[in-house]
RNA sequence: GGCGGUAUCGUCUAGGGGACUAGGACACAGCCCUCUCAAGGCUGGAACACGGGUUCGAAUCCCGUUACCGCUACCA
């Protein structure tokens, strides 16, 4: 049974700039942007920066590039909370002409006091409402002498629920929550007097955010009321954790998106892998590309449960897309990392595109990231190799290493041809005159070739390399191995 | 403490009264393939938090307990 979603749908992912866009955000980005897509909404971005304390412009510039980055694109201009300061004060205004709010003179060390004796005792703290019992010329005189009040809305009787699109029916017995403050005595806006007033200001119609917002939501419920707007349909996405359980913070590793796509993450496997944590189309379905996301993504899939980010997992998942994505898709994101490296120039590259291809071609399948391809493309650029010495050690013991290399250096020399069959035609000759298993001969040559016994099959190295180089690496390793 | 939320393999999850001997994926182990490494294939260990109901029948519905998480500011 599928929920009805309001028409017009108008979503929008609301960030404090106050660091860098984290795997949380990114999830509650990405999952109201999927609902838009799918439901043909629009997806708003709204920049949360009323805390001018902690809030800066870096951390906008990396929410925007983190967005962009996973491809998540805002549908209009990007609004920023701080400047709607004037509205957020209207809109307090009118509550308290509407007798909604009340003036509360008490000082932040009464309160705090006051909050001290109640825990001394083990009680609950909540404000009395001394001052909505303030009598009117009362008020008055203070308001005349200037004295510092804030706004604190009055609770009624009752209770407020709502129906999350996620969890089904919440309610809050009102007696528990608090007459609380909407506007503080320097006349700024309290966060649920701002949320609310931009979230009607901007008519969105459904609110997806992390669900560490539920107790938030009678409060923004009653203020939607008291400004006689209507309620969006309210969707509390779970928690993600790092794998102690707990809510995921530097202590588990990287956090900001912008880490994973340093760490050679392909921007669709971070949204495919952050769209299931807390989402799933139902049955075996895992590895999507954004498209198919799009297509299987409804409300119906959300889930309640937190979960725990697997890093393992991810870079399982980046894997699955290295492969499945076209070449000419995953170019781009990887070229830089390489031109980066110090490997090659972006010219090199461009006039040797069709060589460049094929090594893509052959390093993808055995890479998990854009990482591991950079470091295993190295030996295929320039002149000579680092050896590893532990390949080395292992694979070079044999004291016939060097006629062995060397016999297979003039067999391939002697090749009528670089290519695949007169090549492998010359190695099983060497390995079969001395009666050796292929390997016996192609890990060490491996070695000479690459440095390290780790590469791609023998005959798609030796024609990476090409006639040159490969002759060349061999007759430096017999001149090593002579020493 | 109060209030709210959540509970299926270590992790992500399927399941929504009978199809459950609980399925898939990651990770782990073994085997196969094989010139190495990957990829791929096969196999294995591994879960319904606990207790009561309801029902002919409960992983699934209800209640309680426990555990965990969140909120509890003139932060957002």
């Amino acid at each position: 049974m599928s929920k009805t979603l309001p028409t017009p749908l108008r979503v929008r992912f609301a960030p404090s700039p106050t660091g860098y866009l984290h795997v949380g955000g990114a999830r509650t980005a990405l999952h109201n942007w999927l609902l838009a897509r799918r439901y043909g909404g629009v997806f708003l971005l709204r920049i949360e920066d009323t805390d001018r304390a902690r809030s800066t412009d870096e951390s906008t510039r990396a929410i925007f590039e983190g967005l962009e980055w996973l491809g998540l694109t805002w549908d209009e201009e990007v609004t920023y909370q701080g400047a709607n300061l004037a509205r957020h004060q209207a809109d307090a205004q009118r509550l308290l002409e509407a007798g909604a709010v009340y003036r509360c003179f008490c000082t932040p060390a009464e309160l705090e006091h006051r909050r001290a004796e109640a825990e001394a005792r083990g009680d609950a703290f909540r404000y009395d409402r001394r001052c909505d019992r303030l009598a009117p010329d009362e008020i008055q005189r203070r308001v005349a002498s200037g004295d510092p009040f804030v706004l604190r809305f009055r609770v009624p009787d009752g209770s407020t629920e709502w129906d999350d699109l996620v969890h089904g029916q919440i309610t809050f017995p009102n007696k528990d929550i608090e007459d609380f403050v909407i506007l503080r005595s320097d006349g700024t806006p309290i966060y649920n007097m701002a949320v609310v007033s931009d979230d009607i200001d901007a008519r969105v119609t459904v609110v997806m955010r992390g669900d560490d917002h539920i107790s938030n939501t009678p409060k923004q419920i009653l203020l939607y009321t008291a400004l006689g707007a209507p309620l969006p349909v309210f969707a509390h996405l779970p928690m993600i954790h790092g794998t102690d359980g707990k809510k995921l913070s530097k202590r588990h590793g990287a956090m900001a998106v912008g880490d994973y796509r340093h760490q050679g993450i392909l921007p669709s496997a971070m949204d495919n892998f952050l769209a299931l944590l807390g989402w799933s189309p139902g049955g075996d379905i895992e590895v999507m590309t954004m498209q198919e996301m799009i297509e299987r993504f409804s409300p119906d899939g959300l889930l309640k449960k937190a979960s725990v980010f697997d890093l393992k997992k991810l870079e399982w998942m980046n894997g699955q897309h290295l492969n499945m994505l076209p070449l000419e898709q995953i170019e781009p994101l990887i070229t830089p990392a390489i031109v980066d490296a110090g490997l090659a120039t972006r010219d090199w590259l461009a006039a040797n595109h069709a060589w460049y291809m094929k090594l893509l071609e052959l390093l993808r399948v055995r890479s998990r990231t854009v990482s591991d391809i950079v470091r295993q493309a190295a030996p295929y650029f320039g002149d000579a190799v680092d050896l590893d010495p532990d390949a080395v050690a292992k694979q070079w013991k044999d004291p016939v290493t060097p006629e062995l290399l060397g016999e297979a250096r003039d067999a391939l020399a002697a090749a009528s041809d670089w290519s695949e069959g007169p090549l492998e035609e010359a190695l099983r000759g060497v390995a079969e005159r001395r009666g050796l298993g292929a390997g016996k001969l192609f890990q060490p040559l491996r070695v000479a070739l690459t440095g390290s016994s780790v590469s791609p099959g023998i005959f798609d190295v030796l024609l990476l390399l090409g006639r040159e180089r490969s002759l060349a690496r061999i007759d430096t390793a017999l001149q090593v191995l002579a020493r």
